[in-house]
RNA sequence: GUCCCGUUCGUCUAGAGGCCUAGGACGCCAGCCUUUCACGUUGGUAACACGGGUUCGAAUCCCGUACGGGACGCCA
């Protein structure tokens, strides 16, 4: 059997941490397993999906690499086969109309919770006759759960979980519309797209046991299913909407790097032995389900930094430049661009996020006279200035490669009894506007002869 | 309220009855490295929710309690 996963985000809010999860553990375990990874747009509550939100996910999606196997599928295009299958169960004596108004349910579940009844449907038009329906009502379809017995789900992840079905109540599968309820067309479409393995969030854990039912009224085979923790904000409540559930695009906006934020995910919920850092092909040979864990986990922004530090110290310099050059709002061709790619492998090493780089690289495509910062300008002291001055005359006969000029550098010091760094922070102060920077040789590489010289002598002026 | 699930350092986790004096990672603290800042590196801080069992032996198995989460819609 070929494994097939799939995810199904419902295009009414946005691609958050969350779903970017199960997005991810979706497609992981479809590919270490050799199978396909797919999509379905649970776009059915038209009143609430909007275009703009189906591409949100898709550019998430996009952007972590997640891309699905076949074409998405979108859930409001299969209405006439949920209702077909509606209506297979109802000529099988499966599940029946049932003419309760809205209003009336409402009423039930107020009365019931009144009286410390749990609110469940009672079934009163379950074995009615037909001929009773009141004129005028459009009815709802209900499946005909079992009454006795218990329902029961293996979960890859939970284990076995069952409930008595006296728990359960007959869901409506049909809306008086004739539309389906999500319970009804996800369980469909999963069987339709030949779903091997439903992995989803906890919060569905519940929801499966009336799935099941459908399942078994239309006598198809049951898929697997694990059900993954959430995820939960710092403080541990639920993620939503005005919770911290961020969209995945805001964590590219804030300069994180998408193999960094699935290395996150990854280990958000899943752990092996004491892996904690490794790149896609790692994360498919290794993950599976019984690495997944049953708690709950929080969002740890520290953790995520830190790991956005690795991958940007891994990646490959001339990507990084193309990120910088386009976070500081330059062409690919600026004339700046040589000099950051020149200091990248410098650059990166200090850096957490691209905005962190893109701050850090500013200053090579800036032209003096430089904005210095309190701290660089403190530095420039008329003494230092003179010192740069004979500097500069020094850096004009050196050969502008890092070992020449930083032996150039140590023997200056030497020279006037100064230690290294007496020289090398006024210097640096002059060529970069601030006290940080990669090493010195390297930022005088980068700059090149002319413009580091003319930085020298604008700032000593 | 009813049902379902969970609980190891602050956080993410390792742990499948003796290998646990409970390991790793992030964070935090201190040292080293050093031209700044980082990186790197060394060390430190810090946890089995609680109570009962079972067993020669329990973080691991069972029961209960507490706490947390989820689900109970003609939403998805």
């Amino acid at each position: 059997m070929t494994v097939r996963t799939r995810f199904a985000p419902s295009p009414t809010g946005l691609l958050h941490i969350g779903g970017a999860r199960t997005a991810l553990f979706n497609y992981l375990f479809a590919r270490h397993h050799g199978g396909a990874f797919l999509l379905r747009i649970e776009d059915t509550d038209r009143a609430r999906s909007t275009e703009a939100a189906t591409r949100v996910i898709l550019e998430g999606l996009a952007w972590l690499g997640l891309d699905p196997d076949e074409p998405p599928l979108f859930q409001s295009t299969r209405s006439a086969r949920h209702a077909e299958i509606g209506e297979t169960l109802l000529r099988r004596g499966l599940a029946y109309r049932a003419y309760d108004t809205p209003e009336e349910l409402q009423a039930m579940r107020e009365r019931a919770i009144a009286e410390g009844r749990p609110p469940r449907y009672g079934g009163r038009w379950r074995d009615r006759d037909p001929a009773d329906a009141p004129p005028g009502i459009a009815p709802a379809i209900r499946l005909k759960a079992p009454r006795e017995g218990e329902t029961v789900v293996n979960d890859l992840v939970q284990g076995t979980v069952r409930v008595a079905n006296a728990e359960l109540d007959d869901m409506i599968i049909l809306r008086s519309d004739g539309t389906p309820t999500y319970l009804h067309a996800v369980v469909v479409d999963d069987h339709d797209m030949g779903i091997t393995h439903v992995i989803r969030g906890d919060d569905h854990l519940t929801n499966t046991f009336r799935q099941v039912q459908i399942y078994q009224a239309m006598g198809w085979e049951i898929p697997a299913f694990a059900h993954i923790p959430l995820i939960h904000g710092a403080d541990g409540a639920k993620l939503s909407k005005r919770h911290g559930a961020v969209s995945v695009l805001e964590f590219r906006e804030q300069g994180f790097l998408p193999e960094a934020l699935c290395n996150y995910l990854l280990r958000l919920g899943w752990g092996h032995g004491d892996v904690e850092v490794g790149d896609r092909e790692t994360a498919i040979r290794l993950f599976d389900l019984d690495g997944v864990g049953r708690a709950p986990s929080r969002m740890d922004y520290a953790k995520l930094i830190h790991l956005n530090g690795v991958w940007l110290r891994r990646a490959d310099d001339a990507r990084l430049t193309r990120e910088v050059l386009a976070r500081l709002g330059l062409p690919e061709d600026h004339p700046a661009a040589g000099r950051i790619r020149a200091l990248m492998p410098g650059l990166k090493e200090r850096a957490k996020t691209l905005v962190d780089l893109a701050l850090s690289a500013a200053f090579l495509a800036h032209s003096p006279p430089l904005q210095f910062e309190p701290k660089a300008a403190a530095l420039l002291t008329p003494e230092n200035k003179a010192m740069l001055r004979e500097l500069s005359g020094v850096l004009e006969a050196t050969d502008f490669t890092a070992p020449a000029l930083d032996a150039a550098l140590r023997r200056f010091a030497e020279g006037h009894g100064k230690k290294l760094g007496q020289v090398a922070q006024p210097l640096r102060a002059s060529l970069t506007g601030s006290t940080v920077s990669p090493g010195i040789d390297a930022t005088l590489v980068a700059l090149g002869r002319a413009e580091a010289i003319a930085r020298i002598k604008a700032a000593a002026a």
